[in-house]
DNA sequence: TTGAAAGCGCTAACAG
DNA sequence: CTGTTAGCGCTTTCAA
């Protein structure tokens, strides 16, 4: 039970406290002979020895951990996984970040949280950051001194690296598709609409589709409330008591299509007869919808791989170049979408 | 950029270092002027001082991290949120643990990586593993001197606490509510059936319930794969190709529920018309399912909340009393099982 | 009510 | 090639 110490072995191999250290950290700056090397590794076998991080980081100041803040950007709920694009996300983290030997600190926050003191006080290595928005408590963590990486986000800082995805852009290209199918009345529904936000900026990709194909965009085609599965329900609701007006919608978010199209069974609209739906992200749900979704494409894994692979290139070379990474998008055809054809 | 230490602010408070340690952690044995801790209060605020919880867990002994480790028990996945499972309780988890005032070190592991230390390196106060089976990984924790959870695994062993439901239990119920729609040909699908695990007790629920009441259990009837979407599918596929042989299935999952849906789907096989499903589990995904999912309902958020508050109190009061947690099941109607009356 | 001093376990110059 | 010597930043007896 009693921890068996650097100072253990090096007693066990009938060495120095240090020479224990070099072995096991193949410092380079120092060289071992073969034979001593054996004898520590011995020792540590036979001891059964584990080094103690904690120590390590404090005297090398590195820590070999990565904190991961995932902040509820929409006030109310207190779990991070309502959206499982967040899950997924996590899980590529989780997976590049453990193959280069980096263990994860993770943590939510309430918005108004500090953020500070989650990540400063354990040393980690690196922050990545989930869908931000600019504040006080960014601010803060400029002066850690280790790489901040913020997904999506719209925080524009020198300071801290990013990596996202063309949300205007894909959001145009979506609602493009729609009026190539021939829909002229097109719903756009998302979470809350804040600015230097993912949403916002998908929204002025919905507005710039449907302005260049020369139709107007109407407040009665607006659906705003939070990324879930209930939000879209609630908008089916809406829908149906606006007066069914439009034939399809972009859906910011495949968990609010699931509820969506749910809601509109629950009240005898057909996905996509009466309304045809594309949405974004692609995350696992949309291939599991009935109708599978049609979909704005994002590759979350390589945005999780990316934003590990930005801090250990950051941590390496201690230079402070800010790096902003942009993920490519693609639609995906499935099932939520038909032609619509002057009809009825 | 220099991090401003406790000596710092001892020496801004005019007091030492040790006084400043005991303002800010109101030591119990010690106690310090009013005047003196203000002196101190208003230091730390001025200098912006954030103790360094490497170092306090250093000399302490308690890191107020928990780990949380996420094995892979379905060889060849490399990423840990193939059910939303696991996303949903790491939520609970998290969030509980925030409340306490701690941070959650996460790692996936590989099943024959080493557990031991991924934990005791750094120091961490506690350890929730998920769905891990007995090895020697495990036995090398035991060691380590800090409460462990074990959630929804069947190893019996008196240094872990453990937390589940009664798998057995919940699979004859849902089997049994099969069995008096009047189904009589019953299928069972799951993930890998392993000694000591959670699917080989929803198993032999399921032959429980079989046998009680009078019906044979044929090989025919077991679907095994792994626990996810994609096998789904696969077992609809292997449904119609042994015939389509039984009315009804009990699958040990929702996730796999979702997939074979589709996949039944795909084979124009309707559910609930041709196959009534029963799964297991209440992820969001069973109501987002369609049909929705009639389903076993387990808490998810309460395991993780009770899985944190086991580590608390263990970690409270040094005795290592065992502590084994069952929490309540129950079965939730919705949309994908009808009654089988003698029919076409 | 406060401070001095001795570590916690490890790394990193610097000597030798 | 290896050991000595200082710390890293904090807690915690023990004395004052």
């Amino acid at each position: 039970m009693k921890r068996v110490s650097i100072k253990d072995v090096a007693k066990e191999a009938g060495v120095s406290a240090s020479t224990v250290s070099y072995v096991l950290n193949s410092t380079p700056t120092e060289s071992i002979s073969p034979e001593t090397a054996r004898r520590v590794m011995d020792a540590v076998k036979k001891l059964g020895y584990i080094p103690n991080l904690n120590a390590r980081s404090l005297s090398s100041r590195r820590s070999n951990m990565i904190g991961v803040l995932i902040p509820q950007t929409e006030p109310g709920k207190e779990l991070m996984f309502s959206n499982p694009f967040y899950g997924e996300l996590l899980s590529s983290i989780e997976y590049t970040a453990r193959q280069h030997g980096y263990h994860l600190l993770l943590s939510g926050t309430k918005e108004d949280q500090d953020y500070l003191s989650i990540a400063q006080n354990r040393g980690v290595d690196g922050i990545i950051i989930v869908g931000t928005y600019p504040g006080e408590n960014l601010n803060a963590l400029k002066q850690l001194g280790v790489p901040i990486v913020l997904v999506d986000s719209y925080v524009k800082d020198e300071a801290f690296h990013t990596i996202g995805i063309e949300d205007r852009e894909g959001a145009r290209m979506a609602t493009r598709y729609l009026i190539e199918k021939g829909h002229r009345q097109i719903a756009f529904v998302s979470g809350s609409i804040r600015e230097n936000g993912v949403n916002i900026k998908r929204y002025q990709g919905y507005c710039d589709a449907m302005q260049s194909a020369g139709l107007s965009v109407d407040e009665q085609s607006i659906y705003s409330g939070t990324v879930d599965y209930d939000y879209g329900i609630t908008a089916a609701k809406e829908y149906v008591a606006r007066g069914k007006k439009q034939t399809a919608a972009f859906v910011s978010a495949d968990v609010i299509s699931m509820g969506l199209i749910k809601g509109l069974q629950q009240n005898h609209v057909r996905v996509p007869e009466d309304l045809s739906i594309v949405s974004f992200d692609d995350v696992y749900l949309a291939r599991m919808a009935n109708p599978a979704l049609t979909t704005v494409h994002q590759d979350i894994g390589e945005k999780g791989k990316q934003a590990v692979q930005l801090i250990l290139d950051a941590a390496g070379f201690k230079e402070h170049r800010h790096t902003e990474c942009i993920l490519p998008l693609s639609l995906v055809e499935r099932e939520s979408v038909r032609e619509w054809r002057n009809q009825p």
